[in-house]
DNA sequence: TAAGTATATTCTTTTACAAGTATATAGTTT
DNA sequence: AAACTATATACTTGTAAAAGAATATACTTA
């Protein structure tokens, strides 16, 4: 049932998240990571159990993953995307993100490589 | 979070089956039983699932357990039910329950006599 | 080509939940 | 009270999915 897999899709709280902020725009992992506050492989996972389900879509952007929402969506994926919008306001844990995606910054090897503690060997920065 | 268990009671298919029956009119058990054609512990369990989630009432009839939408609706759950209800006309499972719960037999103890194959000591009716 | 960066995949462990069986409870009729 | 009806709960088992660790892949830069 088509209806099911994308109810799958919301029901756990990081597909949530991250479908929240591709609301706003495409984002590559490591700023799901930022934002978030979770490890890599944990979203990956996430990432590949939406674009699996049809819920995301992504581009290669040099070393990237950019991640979107679909550009055609089915009626029932739109609706509960609709549904998810009218929601989401009374939640603070989204509002939260929303704060954290407002302070990311587009220098996405400096960020890693500040939270390392390194200097980044050269300055590149992701499409998003 | 909230809209988080909305979802988790949305992941599974018996739960929105009986959440579309729902949002008909309110059935007691046995009736879903019919319409489904699940088990009765089944069903039993997840309207106590649906119910601990605040997404269903009940109130006893008799012998029946009434179940019912709550009157008093978040509005997550609201506009949930609402996008349900926008999207269950792709589904033909959601159809055929139409059909099943148009064909249901309002004397309850007579349904099940019938399906036992006995005689029913006694024709009594819930009031669904 | 070697090293570095970003992401994905595999493998394992743990956890959550659905389903089935059996039994219990609450109300009804005789 | 005993038998019956409708529903609920406890217990067990099976399965799916979430998480973490380690490794692999794809691309970039030196």
């Amino acid at each position: 049932m088509k209806l099911l897999a994308i109810y799958r899709c919301l029901c756990d709280e990081t597909r949530l998240r991250i479908l929240h902020l591709l609301s706003i725009k495409p984002l590559c992992v490591c700023h799901f990571q930022e934002v978030l506050g979770e490890p890599q492989v944990k979203i990956s996972k996430h990432l590949a159990y939406l674009k699996a389900q049809g819920m995301v879509e992504s581009r290669r952007y040099q070393n990237w993953m950019i991640y979107s929402l679909p550009r055609k969506k089915s009626p029932e994926l739109d609706s509960n995307l609709r549904c998810l919008q009218d929601c989401v306001g009374t939640e603070p844990i989204f509002k939260k993100d929303l704060r954290g995606l407002a302070k990311i910054k587009t220098d996405c090897s400096g960020l890693k490589a500040e939270i390392k503690g390194i200097q980044p060997s050269r300055a590149t920065t992701c499409s998003c």
